[in-house]
DNA sequence: TTTTAACACGCAAACGTTTTCGTGACTTTC
DNA sequence: GAAAGTCACGAAAACGTTTGCGTGTTAAAA
């Protein structure tokens, strides 16, 4: 087992300091080529490697960055991950990733974690408890330190940062507008709670597009869920519901729903009824995962371009650390990424 | 903005030595009572916090692990990773990911980057490209370094290292098996080429599953599809494939897939042909991810317990880089993780 | 022959820690 | 009152780099 070679040993080995060993792989001209092709030769033999920690501490830099999200078992951050992950490797950076698991405590412990010195600057998406507490000292703390943060999806107004979001505004209003195009009369809902922002959005779109056709939003056709409800549970309930929906509701011949499970549960309960999808009730989602592409029918979504959300984090983020010239006038940045309407099955 | 502190600073600013702050902070009995709480005073309103970069370096222990994976936005991979940094978390290290997008020099490069100092240890997963071109050299060299790894779900047996590995073969035989008591007779595979490890024995359980029922395999039941094609395009071809195969064998009343997306892609043909799932055609699939649960029908499949394998490998890994004193004869163990088949809608 | 300049290299500091050892100033002991 | 011991702290090395500057040697210029 040959441990890793430092410019020491070389140095030792050809008789020569440290100094000039380093000066000579950097092709310095104050090394003589002579002495310049020894210890080439000798590096590439032993195949000598700078060790990135001691250029760490040297440059006060480490070329990572961390990523905090809720959960990494999810379509929509995995992707978030390989969009952050394709541009932090072109530009020489590497990804550390902290999960906070929707929980206020561990994201706060995971920032703690990176913060002393192993990462140069944050993407994050604030957890659901985060959310709910409203408490959010970790962030400015971090920030205060001279740490950049960007944002992204699950964001709130009170943080001065880099954000990246989605237009979930436009992006619900568009999609019910399909729905209305395709002579539904009668649009359902199903949502969250409004806690998190984008949820509160997605709700504030379909009541605009319906009002711009001068439908009135009827209360009864909104289903709310509470999603911090176990995982299972949930489920069974929502389907409960939707059903209790449909049967009292004869008339729904559209459902929005503002994420991909909802759409999917509301067309099973539909099948089970006997309504065929999309010719007695056409379905939207948002969220393009594997879901929505492979069920059958397949969903019609709103895609979030998630990976190109990673993308451009990742994008301010670096920028944002290589800007020396600390511009006392913090400038911040908010990219709305634009969604797009993927037409499949469920609707006509 | 408030930089982070050090203890120099914290030095200068009470006038005493750097080593005087460090003793005093560990509570050191070398120092009086009144300097350590004037500095562990003075520490916690400067909020101070060791730097990570500097104990990495003295300590020559960075307290993270990298993970190399082929691809993240797949349930079964994310699912691992949730695993691995479950319990990294919990040990007191942190997580980074390469992703090597199937790609050997992807791979190497990934590599190289992290090896040199930024971490303790691999968590990997072999690429396509990789097995193809049976390259193992930096693997090899990785370890040569002293820097340990441990491969999860496709490896290979020329490496010598720790490994955690699915049971595929009597997953696969369960399976089948599975099939058979429900009264198949005539049962289907729809698998991937050979050269993963995984595909290979998932077919030989398929096979032993016949045999040790003295049902011959008959080599027209068996759809080995190319999955080195494009994503979309493979989709297709597939499900022209599967519809050829039941079409030239009516009498197929079983299917078992190496994946979800065959399996799902056979309950769509089976569908489209007019075929009720279970009752005319049973269908069982590999890897129990989203698709599994929420189809409809809902598809029984073999779960590979991904976040356990995930733990598993954490735990392996950080045993071998906290057994300081070296075992000279070099032990190393494979896990295997048991499968489970979880029953759905699509078997009676 | 003396001065100057170029060359090729080494020294040392710095990044932020931890830890071993040395050392003054007191206190105790006989 | 001298020897021994205790206490509380500082100096310095080490981890592996990079880099500004100083310096000895040789060659060119005066």
């Amino acid at each position: 087992m040959r441990k890793k070679i430092t410019l020491k040993q070389i140095a030792r080995e050809l008789d020569v300091s440290i100094s000039t060993v380093s000066k000579a792989l950097k092709n310095s001209k104050e090394i003589s080529a002579d002495t310049i092709q020894k210890v080439q030769a000798f590096a590439k033999l032993y195949n000598y490697r700078p060790n990135n920690i001691a250029l760490s501490l040297k440059n006060r830099k480490t070329n990572t960055i961390g990523i905090i999200i809720p959960e990494i078992v999810h379509h929509f951050f995995s992707k978030v991950i390989r969009g952050v992950e394709l541009v932090a490797n072109q530009r020489g950076y590497n990804v550390i990733i902290g999960l906070s698991n929707e929980s206020f405590s561990k994201e706060v412990i995971n920032m703690e974690m990176l913060a002393n010195g192993s990462i140069d600057g944050f993407i994050l998406s604030m957890s659901k408890e985060t959310l709910l507490q409203q408490d959010y000292h970790h962030y400015n703390e971090t920030m205060n330190q001279g740490m950049p943060i960007v944002m992204f999806d699950r964001v709130v107004s009170e943080i001065k940062c880099d954000k990246v979001i989605v237009d979930d505004f436009n992006g619900a209003k568009n999609a019910v507008q399909k729905l209305i195009s395709n002579k539904c009369e009668h649009i359902a809902l199903i949502t969250t709670r409004d806690y998190v922002s984008v949820g509160r959005l997605r709700t504030q779109g379909y009541l605009e597009a319906l009002e711009d056709n001068n439908i009135t939003p009827q209360a009864e056709l909104i289903l709310k869920m509470d999603d911090t409800l176990d995982y299972e549970v949930h489920l069974e309930k929502l389907e409960g519901e939707i059903e209790q929906l449909f049967k009292a509701h004869k008339e729904i011949d559209g459902v929005f729903a503002v994420n991909e499970l909802y759409a999917l549960s509301a067309m099973k309960v539909a099948r089970r009824m006997g309504l065929n999808v999309p010719n007695d009730i056409q379905v939207i989602g948002f969220t393009d995962g594997v879901l929505s592409k492979h069920s059958t029918p397949s969903l019609t979504t709103v895609s979030q371009h998630a990976q190109l959300m990673g993308e451009r984090a990742a994008d301010l983020l670096i920028d944002k650390i290589e800007a020396e010239f600390e511009i006392e006038e913090e400038q911040f940045q908010t990219v709305v990424i634009n969604t797009e309407l993927v037409e499949r099955e469920s609707t006509k």
